[in-house]
DNA sequence: AGCCTTACTTAGAATTATTCCAAATATTGA
DNA sequence: TCAATATTTGGAATAATTCTAAGTAAGGCT
């Protein structure tokens, strides 16, 4: 996708949502896409100041909270601590390894399917997998 | 199980996990067990606070870590904003309501299998749905 | 193009949830 | 019972996020 279709893209979901398009969402997205390794809001804000220095904390947090409204990513909250955005928006779940503190996304099978009981209506899925990622389980007791 | 049984349960549980047993773990345990509906740090502080009037804060926040690090309870962070607690031990995900804001325990089918890449170890799964309960997902659009 | 309404950005203050701290106390093992 | 060490306590400190008020920018309408 260039990055004048993805501008174009991003307008179309953040109208539809009710959200104005601006440069700080614009490129606070852009950052997300970049390096897909489910940052924290301040690991966002640090990454956005490179390009757009007088981007403030606030607007990195609306900024996020706009984008995961609208459906462009997701916001993981893996353990105490900071809250952790996602572009992937695929069905797929998070491997979280307990040493290294790193977030891998797993692929779901196809209908990863509870059933769930009569009356409640899904509407998203968050799996989370802790243990140990295979540069940790090396070696390492 | 009689109190006396759970008692000496979570006795051997601490002991084993390198803990002293004290009342107050014993009382906080007892909390989270007599209404199991996924209650915040705070919330288990005030329900705790009606048997033993003088028990703190930073009292229930270690009580409820060391439950959850020997293993007869789970730290639960279904969203932005406080941890939950839930002594249900066995494989289960939590539903979410988005409406009420209520915590339901969902049995999952046997080996729900996820396949992991070559390497990953995983110890822990959490599986977190989102939606609307019976009641809220009624009349409401 | 210019105006108006309303949403957004900003910096800093405020709030929330949790952790840390040091002193007093309780528990366990010898 | 004593000693060693873990735990409890209240309060201070920290971390993450939300709120606030003022200025600014976006989009619709003319």
């Amino acid at each position: 996708m260039t990055n004048r279709e993805q501008s174009e893209c991003l307008t179309k979901r953040l109208t539809t949502g009710g959200f104005r398009f601006t440069p700080q969402r614009e490129h606070v997205y852009a950052v997300l896409l970049q390096k897909r390794d489910h940052p924290t809001a301040e690991e966002v804000f640090i990454r956005a100041k490179h390009e757009m220095p007088d981007i403030s904390m606030a607007t990195v947090y609306n900024c996020l909270d706009a984008l995961v409204k609208c459906r462009l990513a997701r916001q993981v909250t893996l353990e105490r601590g900071a809250a952790r955005f996602c572009p992937n928006m695929q069905e797929h779940c998070h491997f979280y390894c307990d040493d290294c503190e790193s977030v891998f996304d797993i692929g779901l099978p196809q209908g990863a399917g509870v059933p769930l009981p009569k009356g409640f209506r899904a509407e998203r899925f968050d799996v989370t997998i802790h243990g140990r990622c295979p540069a940790c389980s090396n070696g390492k007791k």
